[in-house]
DNA sequence: ATGTGTTCCTGTCCGC
DNA sequence: TGCGGACAGGAACACA
């Protein structure tokens, strides 16, 4: 599911229910995902009150009491859902909650708060981790440590994706999938985004004029805000409704649209999938240059 | 240093 | 229906 916009829908739906409330229990239903689980996660979470849900990049992390930060990914199949007794008023949290249900095949994680509200993790692929960190210390995290800035932050601009692109031969496709480089973009909006940018997915990253370079933050920064505010993106839905809110699927220009006429008035171009370094690449080889 | 390919894992979809 | 293969929103890691 998740880029930078669906993990940012997810923050915000978690907030509601889990900011100010403490962890009563935490259910640790197996080793680990793509990483064993850290030494004690259970004991470490009980009794552990949620200060404050915060997410970098598509890392969410829910700061407790007790100096420790709780760091979920999603990988590439993780949802998390809350529940709560039939009778709760779920307006007031703010987010859609479901009724309490017998733990499925990969809810890997569940966390009891007060008032009767569950978090749970599921992840049928287990690309996502968990972990725990010290607070104060947050960005020496080794998964954190490297990454580039929050593309919606003021450090992200074109004088510093210059400096960055300089002298790169790869594909300005890989440069954004590089979380170095930036932070949270992945298969979908890198696609999006070159799409309005105008910049074709194969250009070398070192060879795109600044003119293009700042159309390409701009691009990057409103295909972004646009998601978050649909809600984000729903790929392969789920039967019922699980918390999925996001819509932006409908507005991709290009992602998933292999043979369908490219939406630039005038252009009259056939969006064309490619494969860059093992994932797929959806662009119009005739407005993207 | 940089760039590319492989790998982790399960589920779904498509063609035969 | 069943079966095999391709593919899926990520990113660490091993290598040329």
């Amino acid at each position: 599911m998740p880029e930078l916009p669906e993990v940012e829908t997810v923050r915000r739906g978690l907030a509601g229910p889990m900011e100010g409330r403490r962890i009563l229990r935490a259910e640790v239903r197996r080793e680990g995902l793509r990483w064993p689980f850290p030494e004690g996660l259970a004991a470490r979470l009980e009794g552990r009150r949620v200060e404050h849900l915060g997410r970098r990049s598509k890392y969410l992390l829910a700061e407790l009491s007790g100096g420790e930060t709780l760091l979920v990914h999603l990988g590439m199949s993780g949802r998390i859902t809350v529940s709560a007794p039939g009778n709760t008023e779920a307006r007031s949290l703010g987010t859609f909650v479901h009724p309490h249900r017998a733990p499925e095949t990969h809810d890997h994680l569940v966390l009891h708060l007060e008032d009767g509200l569950r978090v749970t993790l599921n992840d049928p692929r287990r690309f996502g981790a968990v972990d725990l960190l010290d607070t104060a210390r947050r960005d020496a995290h080794p998964l954190l440590r490297g990454l580039g800035p929050e593309p919606l932050g003021n450090a992200f601009a074109e004088p510093y994706l210059a400096a960055r692109l300089a002298g790169r031969r790869t594909s300005a496709k890989a440069a954004l999938l590089d979380q170095a480089i930036v932070a949270g973009l992945g298969n979908i909006y890198v696609c999006e985004a070159l799409f309005r940018a105008g910049i074709s997915p194969r250009r070398r990253a070192g060879r795109i004029s600044r003119v293009r370079l700042a159309r390409l933050v701009a691009a990057i920064r409103t295909v972004l805000a646009e998601a978050i505010e649909a809600g984000g993106s729903s790929l392969r839905d789920y039967r019922q409704a699980d918390g999925e809110l996001g819509y932006f699927q409908h507005s991709f220009a290009v992602y998933g649209r292999e043979g369908g006429p490219c939406t630039h008035e005038g252009c009259g171009g056939t969006v064309r999938r490619i494969v860059q370094s093992g994932r797929s690449t959806f662009y119009c080889p005739s407005c993207q240059r």
